[in-house]
Parts: C-alpha cells; sequence; structure tokens
DNA sequence: CCCCAGGTCAATT
DNA sequence: AATTGACATGGG
C-alpha cells in the first residue's frame, strides 16, 4: 500500500474509509472526538490523532514501523472493503444500508481490552461505556503523557477490589470484570492464544466468563479476533432484522444471529456493522 | 419520579 | 427450554 512519512506523521489515501464513521459506530470506546474529522484514539499503548480531507487521511505521530506493523492492521487496511461492499449490495437491504455507512470498517483492536470493554457495554450507553473506559484507564492504566493513560493490562486489574472498580462506574459489571481478569490473568483463558481456534470454541472459551453471553462474545470475536463471520444481535439490530426481513415478525435472538450467519457468511459482521448504522440513522 | 440503555445471570415455571 | 426480574449508573 502506498502512503508517505512526513515528519513523524504517516499520511495515506484510502477509499471506504471514514474516519467518524468508523469510530462512531459503537466498535470502539476510547476515542476523543476533536471536530468533524479529526479524532483522538487511544489503542495499542499509544495516543494516535487521525485527521481526514477527502479520501487523504493524517495518523499523527506515526512512524512507518508504527503504520506497517501496528495501524496497518489496526484499520484493517489490508481488506478490500470496495469488494465487499459490491457482494453485499445484492440484498436490497444491504444496498440501501451501505448508504448510511459507506466508509464503515471493522477494526482490529486488542483483544483483552475488546473483552472488558464489551463487557462494560451490556444495559449500558455509549458515553457512559467510554467514561469507564477512561476512569479505568486513568485509574488503573499507564501514563502515556500529559493527559493519556494506557488501558490497563491484567496485571494492572489484577489486584482491584470491587470498590475500586466501583468507583469508576463499573456498576454491577464489577463482578464480571474480575471474573475476567482472573481467568485472563492466571492463563485459565489464554485469549491470545486462542486466535489460533475455531469461532466455536473462542465463543465457548468467551462464554465461560461471567458477564459474557452471546452478544459480547460475538463482539469480541467480530471486533477483535477478526471474525467476520460473526453476527452481534442486539436490540437494534434485532428490530430492524425483523423489519427489514421477516415482515415485522418477532424472531429470537439466536434465530436472527443463524440467519444472518447463514446469509452473510464471511461478511456477516461488517453486514452487521451497515444495518446496525442505518437503523441507528433511521430511529427505528 | 419513572423509564431505559449495543445484556446477562439466577431463579422460576 | 423458555420466561422474568434484578442489576449500577446517569440522562431524558
Amino acid at each position: 500500500m502506498e502512503y508517505k512519512e512526513v515528519d513523524g506523521n504517516v499520511v495515506f489515501c484510502q477509499k471506504s474509509f471514514l474516519i467518524n464513521q468508523i469510530l462512531e459506530c459503537g466498535q470502539c470506546f476510547n476515542f476523543v472526538k476533536i471536530d468533524d474529522m479529526n479524532y483522538k484514539i487511544i489503542a495499542q499503548d499509544r495516543v494516535l490523532y487521525v485527521s481526514q480531507v477527502g479520501e487523504e487521511v493524517t495518523l499523527s505521530p506515526c512512524t512507518a514501523w508504527e503504520f506497517e506493523n501496528i495501524w496497518y492492521n489496526y484499520f484493517d487496511l489490508g481488506k478490500d472493503y470496495c469488494k465487499i461492499k459490491e457482494i453485499l449490495s445484492k440484498d436490497e437491504v444491504l444496498r440501501n444500508a451501505i448508504q448510511y455507512g459507506e466508509g464503515v470498517r471493522i477494526l482490529n483492536q486488542d483483544k483483552w481490552e475488546c473483552l472488558i470493554s464489551f463487557i462494560i457495554s451490556q444495559n449500558n450507553r455509549i458515553p457512559m461505556i467510554k467514561n469507564v473506559v477512561r476512569n479505568l484507564s486513568v485509574k488503573f492504566g499507564d501514563k502515556l503523557d500529559k493527559d493519556n493513560y494506557s488501558f490497563p493490562k491484567p496485571f494492572q486489574l489484577n489486584d482491584a477490589t470491587e470498590m475500586e472498580l466501583r468507583e469508576c462506574k463499573t456498576g454491577f459489571r464489577d463482578k464480571y470484570i474480575l471474573d475476567a481478569t482472573h481467568k485472563v490473568y492466571t492463563g485459565e483463558i489464554d485469549i491470545y492464544k486462542l486466535d489460533e481456534c475455531d469461532s466455536d470454541t473462542i465463543r465457548k472459551q468467551l462464554q465461560t466468563i461471567k458477564g459474557v453471553g452471546p452478544k459480547v462474545a460475538n463482539c469480541v470475536m467480530l471486533f477483535s479476533y477478526s471474525r467476520g463471520e460473526a453476527f452481534p444481535v442486539d436490540v437494534w439490530i434485532k428490530r430492524a432484522m425483523e423489519q427489514f426481513y421477516f415482515g415485522g415478525q418477532e424472531k429470537s435472538n439466536a434465530y436472527i444471529q443463524q440467519f444472518a450467519e447463514e446469509k452473510f457468511g464471511e461478511l456477516s459482521g461488517i453486514a452487521q456493522q451497515y444495518i446496525f448504522n442505518y437503523a441507528i440513522s433511521q430511529g427505528l
């Protein structure tokens, strides 16, 4: 892929890439909007500013090494989203949905941070989720610069008490976070090695953690294990799918997930993001 | 003051 | 196997 490194920044041009849509579609919680197409992301133990004008994207600060070894994969730049959209457009519902999120991409996030983030996401709102992630980082993470902190590693959360987590506004999810932390810290679940397993094994393993059900497991698989066949079903997706594919007739989450995974295959996850965006913007 | 939020658990049928 | 209330917290 073509890019250039200038003054400690990396600049590249990319179709099917809109930084606002990528970050605001609910897959990632560790970022701050500065203005329209200008964001700060905290990920991979780094602070990264991303700004975009037209198709030109600037990452700052970013060396050529960091671009090739970290952010290229993080932003999923090896995948041809134009081709994906072309394939999905054969379905009439998706052809409409894509209009509302033409610049969406599925990030490849850190597995640990993704797991904890989506445990926090249950029965919660996005601004609150972002708040909790930030609070945990400030309290337990490493200081990266003047006012930014990395997301805490398992060993950094391992000594936390339920009370300390409550101070971070985790609410009733404190026990879930501790269970996940202990299982990962002790090695009972090796979330990184899990990547070598098939999707069913990953799903089952993740769901042994308290507070991880089908929705959270699917989000983690999609947003950090590159499992494109995962189709997380939440209240929005449920409503949208029932309306678009089942004439308003009610279906169970499991039924919808299976239906979608058979219909969209490896592209289920990205299809889900387009439908989600569509549902939100239509206020279903 | 009541309702709900990108769900899941545990108790109950 | 399917259904139901509880769960912290904060915003509408």
